[in-house]
DNA sequence: CCGTATCCAGACCGATACTG
DNA sequence: CAGTATCGGTCTGGATACGG
């Protein structure tokens, strides 16, 4: 568990092609979007009921970036009136098993990153306490 | 490379803290902060410097979400004026790995997103020249 | 040097209405 | 069913000015 130098700064760079398909990956809805395709493919209005919150525009929004960065595929169906089918592509696969990792790691770092929380606000409530 | 299961779909809602978590942690400025300060500790405005482009306002912020959610640590110098430093703490340590190994999966995978993302401006470019 | 306070333009996001 | 178009509120984030 030792992180040893960064692998190298300027790929983290706002500019940087690596830092831009992140940003388009890693959204708020995009995980939840890929961890639901993982498996079996939906329709549009399955991953309307199966994300809660998730509004139309931007339901849409974030499957069109997904395919387009190759994360997904949208097939038509053949069928009346129109199906529209999401499945997930290789790619989007790989990008699940390090969101996987990132859940985990989130799992087992919470209890201490809670017990940060109550000792930082501790902190700043008494410091305000004193002003 | 196989993905088999979501491990909880419940992990990765918004409300779920987990997921609360995640985005304090992996937005845009909290990456490079937590690399720069991988190895050795960094002042305020050495930061500013040496992160292109991020303003006080951003920078302060990300530093009180990253210090209070235990990722860093702000040691107050004995100085005169006033000298801050801010280090790495071992949890944003273990993130950094993960961090990193997200870098590694871009940089592999840019090739075939560039690849998807011409098939599909193409696509688009020529749907749209019919109408 | 290390911030906080304030203002303001622009992105974002949901609600709504409409189409193939 | 599967979207597109549009509008209005919110919230982010940069620029600027000032304080400890």
């Amino acid at each position: 568990m030792k992180h040893t130098g960064s692998p190298d700064a300027a790929l983290l760079d706002v500019t940087a092609p690596q830092r831009e398909l992140l940003d388009q990956v890693l959204d708020k809805w995009s995980l939840q979007v890929l961890d639901q395709l993982c498996g079996r493919p939906l329709r549009f209005n399955e991953l309307r009921r199966v994300i809660p919150d998730v509004g139309q525009k931007s339901l849409t929004a974030t499957l069109r970036r997904l395919e387009r960065n190759g994360m997904i595929e949208r097939v038509v169906l053949a069928a009346r009136p129109v199906a529209v089918e999401y499945r997930i592509s290789p790619i989007g696969d790989s990008l699940n098993e390090l969101v996987d990792a990132l859940l985990q790691w989130t799992s087992t770092t919470l209890p201490h990153v809670e017990a940060a929380r109550e000792r930082y606000d501790g902190a700043t409530d008494t410091e305000a306490a004193r002003a």
